[in-house]
RNA sequence: GCCCGUGUGGCGGAAUGGUAGACGCUGCAGACUUAAAAUCUGUUGUUCAAAUUGAACGUGUGGGUUCGAGUCCCUCCACGGGCACCA
């Protein structure tokens, strides 16, 4: 045995780059095509190309890669593709700023994460990469689009839409977050342009409905979609003008409260509002005051109630009472029919905007309980908005609850022909058009005959023309000299393309059918076979944040490409996994400037300064790492001083995958402590004459003495835990477990030299499960025990439950439920030897001396208790 | 406001209703060393104690179910996330 001293330490730069290109030139993991085996589809969320890889990827593709080595190890044909997210707003940015065209740009960008990347051995097939913005890929997206345009999923519409003013575009509803862009940040505005659509909307009841069955997503996602979907079930209404033909069709999803209504209010976009401004100068003034406000999403939600009377009536359906009509500014145009009726006592808004115009209030329902002799003076309790309660001034309703009556005054609604029952929803079509140069250009030519037409499929593909120009404001294709002019596929007369392009969000709607394509050169681009072959994706992986964009869009084009008879999927995504940020401490000034951490000085007592001037700086909360915050740590660093196997470990050591992970440079160095931990073993079992045996490797595994006995049963018992730790992606478990089993390893060193076979054994399989997560100082010791082939390619252990059962137990003795100590047994003792035992320990006689044992409880294996 | 999630040592976190704190980080002590680094060993929830053998307390709060609750049920609190004038 040598000294642990002499062992050099782990030289990973070179060993790593060894493996990597070992791996490259083998083509190493190219997808397993073999028939016989099960197919698994592993995908992380493909990456945006902005330059840099920054350290939430690294955790995002570790935890793909540990699960696409692992399947791979248990038999399964893995598919672990690459690709790049590439079109978008940041390269037009860049070409603004640094005078870079996009398209070089993007693939320099692509060139330099690529270098990243494969410094991080992940075992992709690299052959199947491609970017969204490589002609093939946006020519056949055309495709796509013509063929569900003439499936009628595509429309174009004049449309208010959500203007980003900093980014000059428009944006999707979902790009939109607390009113502002998703990207810039800007307040967005509202403004009138035509707009190409898809029909998202068409799938809304299947995109809902089949979130049921989604069971391998997180809850939260699938409730996160069910919300945004949005829908309510209820009941349109009729009320008749008393004037002229100016009916009124409102929504409601409360028609029971239908007594109680004390006026009905219209949008400010109403058609019947549009009609009156014409007329009546206060309207207008009104429609346009309000409009004025509503410039921004953002002070919509912060926005007084304000209305005006119309002068207008109408009668309620079942009251000879005549309702007075409102134009409100609360009352939102794109949901339901723009107008609704005003229930002030079972309805927030309702409430808010009576009170403010002095409308009568009408109690409807009643809390359970409150009705006592109809007597109540107390209006406490309003807007009593819960549907808990008793239907009072109601007419026919009187006394139902709030359930029965609705299905009453539905029935009754619909028997009159004043209503009906009806679904509303609060998915809009998705906006796909971009007044932008880099992204897919939409196949379509506006002809002053003809006019909007589809260009021809043998006409395309449209692609883009290189020789832009940037700087004006709007769209560079717009400014383009010849580009945009072109003929008409009807009349061949004179005409325009279309210089919008496609959301980015369509070009990551339909990528994960991209990889599938076992040989793109030579077939079509979406072979049914092999979509049929590969798909769904077994397990995606990405962030929360794409957990209604992204998400939505994908499960809506699978649909929709089904339905246009390109594939027969139906979800993509058959487990989904959404991983943590990676956090790290803040650091601010008292002006709120953000402080990089070696700026900053943390004393004895805890409390942080500025190295520079002593003055005391606020440690912020844990954040995600971002530029903006100063709290980043760069990936290439890391990798250049401790390796990529100790950064893949550090990022799914200790905390569960799907958790936020709190970056340390502490856990860091543990975790390289670790990769070194494990070389010196390596090193040592190989002085040993650890590894691969002349004739294989065997021993009697009765004869082992009792350590190196109770370390193989131990074993075992380690390969059911990771293997099980790593089928339920619980990798912080799966390390700490095969932490364990280095620990109990080294506690039997000595015995290494003599027991060379069974050593030999749990080495071997040390590695095997090491490997997914840190493969390079597997491989590299895998070769070196003298072990056949790349354990990257080997199997994945199996474990013996023969040495999972266990003869004697430590059973823990309980009195009234307190530990009180613990007695060995045989597992099969019999309940009374198990008493007599636990009742003779002094701690359990301290108690029960003297006093009657009343019950004696006794789960076999587990415990012992007795309650006196 | 509505919906969802989460609360366990100094920290990240373990724990099929059955010995709470595995594993790691930090800290402390020791060995080796001229010294340091590295490595190795021990120790590390709190309080009390005759401090070597012990006891009490302890999983956000208060209650409940159970022989037994971090785990199941109810209440409240705190934090995080999503939606938000959606009728």
């Amino acid at each position: 045995m040598c000294d642990v001293s002499e062992i050099a330490p782990y030289n990973f730069s070179v060993i790593e780059l060894k493996w990597q290109e070992f791996w490259s030139e083998n083509n190493s993991f190219a997808t397993d095509l073999s028939a016989g085996k099960q197919k698994y589809y592993i995908l992380e969320m493909f990456m945006y190309p902005s330059g840099k890889v920054h350290i939430g990827h690294v955790r995002n593709y570790t935890i793909g890669d540990i699960i696409a080595r692992f399947k791979r190890a248990c038999g399964y044909a893995v598919l672990h593709p690459v690709g790049w997210d590439a079109f978008g707003l940041p390269a037009e940015n860049a070409a603004l700023a640094q005078h870079a065209h996009p398209k070089e740009w993007t693939y320099q960008n692509i060139a330099a994460m690529k270098q990243q990347i494969k410094a991080l051995g992940f075992s992709y097939d690299w052959s199947r990469e491609f970017a969204t913005c490589d002609e093939s890929y946006y020519a056949f997206q055309q495709k796509l689009f013509l063929a569900m345009y003439k499936h009628g999923l595509i429309y174009r519409k004049n449309s208010e839409v959500n203007w980003d003013p900093v980014d000059n575009c428009v944006l999707a509803n979902e790009q939109v977050i607390e009113g502002r862009g998703w990207r810039s940040g800007a307040v967005v505005e509202k403004k009138m342009l035509a707009q190409w659509f898809i029909k998202i909307t068409n799938f809304r009841e299947e995109l809902l409905s089949a979130l049921n069955d989604l069971g391998g997503w997180p809850e939260k996602v699938r409730l996160m979609q069910s919300n945004w979907i949005g829908k309510s079930v209820g009941c349109s209404i009729k009320f008749k003008s008393t004037a002229d033909n100016d009916d009124i069709l409102v929504f409601t999803t409360r028609p029971e409260t239908l007594f109680g209504a004390t006026f009905v209010a219209i949008s400010p976009h109403h058609a019947l509002a549009k009609k009156l401004a014409v007329q009546n100068l206060v309207i207008k003034d009104f429609l346009e005051e309000v409009r004025k406000g509503s410039v921004s999403e953002e002070a919509v939600e912060k926005q007084e109630k304000l209305g005006i009377d119309t002068g207008i009536t109408v009668d309620h359906p079942f009251l000879p009472t005549k309702l007075p009509v409102y134009i409100a500014n609360f009352v939102l145009n794109e949901y339901g029919t723009g107008a609704i009726f005003g229930t002030p006592a079972h309805d927030e808004r309702d409430y808010d905007f009576a009170t403010k115009y002095s409308l009568p209030i009408l109690r409807v329902v009643e809390a359970k309980g409150k009705v006592v002799g109809g007597v109540r003076s107390s209006s406490d309790d309003l807007p009593y908005v819960s549907t808990d309660g008793v239907m009072v001034n109601s007419d026919f309703l009187n006394g139902r609850s709030v359930p029965d009556a609705r299905a009453a005054i539905i029935d009754k609604l619909c028997a009159i022909g004043v209503g009906c029952r009806e679904e509303f929803f609060k998915l809009r079509d998705w906006g796909v058009s971009r007044q932008r140069y880099w992204g897919c250009p939409i196949p379509m030519v506006h002809c002053q005959k003809c006019g909007v037409v589809p260009l021809e499929e043998n006409d395309l593909p449209v692609l883009l023309p290189e020789d832009v120009s940037f700087g004006k404001t709007g769209n560079p294709l717009d400014h383009h000299p010849a580009w945009k002019h072109t003929k008409c596929p009807i009349c061949s007369a004179a005409a325009l393309r279309e210089t919008d392009t496609l959301d980015t969000f369509v070009d990551s709607s339909w990528y994960f059918l991209r990889f599938c394509v076992n040989d793109p050169k030579n077939c079509d681009l979406l072979s049914a076979e092999d979509i049929r072959h590969w798909m769904p994706v077994d397990q995606y992986i990405g962030g929360i944040e794409h957990a209604i964009l992204h998400l939505l869009y994908a499960r809506f084009f699978t649909k929709a490409l089904s339905a246009c008879g390109f594939i027969d999927v139906h979800e993509p995504f058959q487990n989904l996994f959404t991983q943590g940020m990676v956090c790290s401490v803040t650091y601010r000034r008292e002006n709120g400037e953000w402080l990089f951490p070696d700026q900053v000085h943390r004393k004895e007592d805890g409390s942080c300064v500025l190295l520079e001037t002593q003055e005391p700086v606020i440690v912020g909360r844990l954040e995600k790492m971002s530029k903006s915050k100063k709290n980043v740590v760069d990936p290439d660093a890391i990798v250049a001083t401790y390796g990529a196997d100790a950064l893949r470990l550090f990022v799914v050591s200790d905390t569960p995958p799907e958790k936020d992970f709190p970056w340390s440079d502490e856990g860091l160095e543990g975790c390289w402590r670790f990769i070194n931990r494990i070389w010196r073993l390596f090193v040592l079992m190989q002085n040993c004459g650890v590894g691969a045996q002349e004739g294989g490797i065997n021993f009697d595994a009765e004869q082992l003495p009792a350590n190196i006995n109770e370390l193989y049963k131990n074993f075992h018992g380690f390969i059911k835990k990771i293997t099980g730790a790593l089928e339920n992606r619980h990798m912080n478990k799966a390390v700490a477990f095969g932490r364990e089993l280095v620990n109990a390893i080294y506690a039997c060193l000595d015995d290494a030299k003599n027991h060379k076979n069974v050593f030999s054994v749990i080495i071997r399989d040390l590695i095997r499960m090491m490997a997914p997560i840190t493969p390079h100082i597997c491989e590299e010791a895998w070769q070196m025990l003298g072990f056949p082939g790349l354990v990257s390619t080997s199997d994945w252990p199996a474990y013996d439950q023969r040495y999972l059962t266990v003869s004697t137990i430590n059973l823990p003795v309980q009195v009234n439920g307190k530990l009180r100590g613990s007695i060995d047994v045989d597992v099969d003792d019999l309940e009374d030897i198990v008493f007599e035992k636990a009742l003779a320990l002094p701690s359990v006689q301290n108690i029960t001396v003297g006093k009657v044992i009343k019950t004696k409880i006794f789960v076999k294996g587990r415990i012992v208790n007795f309650v006196v």
